[in-house]
DNA sequence: TGCGGGCAATGATCTACGGCATTGCTCACG
DNA sequence: CGTGAGCAATGCCGTAGATCATTGCCCGCA
């Protein structure tokens, strides 16, 4: 067994009550109650090394996952391989909600970096339905979220051009990371993709891709490292896209 | 005021005991005691004209529907005007639970013909919330399915050619609508859909969307109607595309 | 010390798809 | 009865993006 294969699932070492997600502007704080409840659903915690999977799709899976720390994408193939990344998991974000609540999983989970994950089981929804109908509301938020993102990246992927794509994506990705606050304190602020994770969340081969970004890092939006990238001109980049973010408050989580 | 912009608000007629879904194979049905809450929740029905608006993007919208008869579709557009239909609403699906739960709607609703839909109230869905699990559950649960549905399309779009492509979308269509039974018992079993939609859904051009469509007609798969199309061989069509629906047990709906 | 694998850069060619323009059909409407 | 709008079909040409191939860099490992 390789290095990058271990699973890791330990108890909760980090007590819900010290969550580092509520300290945090962009999310919305529990009630005593609610936390009380959340603390006792928690089920373990899940350490994911850097290109690891964490949900497989045509698995049964019975556990739920939020994002405490660390980058991930949910993503799905064809037969011959072709692959599509469909969304990106940062700090607050669920992971296994997405399709059929209860059977087989429709898409993988990987992990981009280092991930640390709180860890639910599936069973145990339905009394979290009844029990806190304030968390059950939640739960459809995030997922009507969800949602609305992956609108927006049909849109993007339907009718931008590559170049709009590319500086969409990365404009979303950059605004995301700064508000969830994966990028901690101080930065560096580097989004860590490779050109391949860009390739295939756009829809575009891997050498387009690359020549597409050039034109990005040459007006100097952008600025590429080995394994990521860093924006270096936010409201250039939204300009590019076509695209700014809306203002939210701040959000729930479970 | 000309006759596609009429809007059509009544009281419900068709009582939710007499609700056509509930008869359908494809659904689950109540229990008494839910069907007594969702009547009472039943805020008045919605008759909508093919290109008719029913939920506009940037508006506030405060009701949420459920489609008893007929097509409708969600999209955006971006600012020049090029838009990018999302998905298709049939019989037993939920509109305007996509985006943010209580704000401004993120994306448009239109009718493809003649629809009627089931009003509800949002601000409504707390008490549901608070009362009845189960429906919150099916909430989830719908809101959930209909992001797995984005996800196959986002793949579609990303990765498949242009003819697998428009094979999907077709096979896709023409499944959910023999199982939500759109079509009535006798058909005759059309999409009703312009090679404008379906170049807006493929995120392709409309001259390229009629060429590839002729190489499906041609390979005797397809016959194309006016504003319409027959899909005459299923099996291929998902061949082609590279696809099979998932088979699913009797789904809920509110 | 050399070797292979992951990542990025870039040139050369090919093709899938977009954009433009025209035609023809049907149907609604004055 | 004529006119115009919506829908589909199709030919021509240009281009965005795919595919193939090569190079270079860095790093972990034998």
């Amino acid at each position: 067994m390789t290095m990058t294969q271990a699973k890791t699932l330990t108890p909760p070492r980090i007590p819900c009550d010290l969550c580092p997600l509520r300290r945090r502007e962009a999310f919305r704080d529990f009630s005593g109650e609610e936390l009380q409840f959340v603390a006792n659903f928690k089920f373990g915690e899940h350490l994911a090394e850097p290109g690891t999977t964490i949900i497989a799709e045509g698995q049964r899976h019975p556990q739920l996952y939020t994002v405490l720390a660390g980058w991930g994408f949910r993503y799905k193939i064809l037969e011959d391989g072709r692959r599509q990344i469909l969304n990106y998991l940062l700090p607050g974000d669920l992971a296994g909600l997405q399709g059929n609540l209860m059977s087989e999983m429709l898409h993988s989970v990987e992990a981009l970096t280092r991930m640390s994950l709180c860890v639910f089981e599936r069973q145990r929804l339905t009394a979290l339905f009844r029990q806190h109908p304030s968390l059950a509301y939640d739960l459809t938020w995030i997922a009507s979220r969800e949602e609305s993102m992956l609108d927006e990246h049909l849109l993007s992927i339907g009718r931008r051009t590559a170049l709009e794509r590319a500086a969409y994506l990365l404009a979303f990705l950059d605004h995301r990371a700064h508000v969830t606050g994966v990028f901690g304190e101080e930065g560096p602020f580097v989004l860590p993709l490779t050109q391949q994770h860009v390739a295939d969340t756009l829809g575009l081969s891997l050498v387009h891709t690359n020549k597409t970004l050039r034109k990005l890092l040459d007006a100097g939006v952008l600025r590429w490292l080995d394994r990521g990238s860093e924006v270096l001109d936010p409201a250039r980049l939204r300009e590019i896209a076509g695209w700014q973010p809306t203002k939210e408050g701040r959000r729930p989580f479970i």
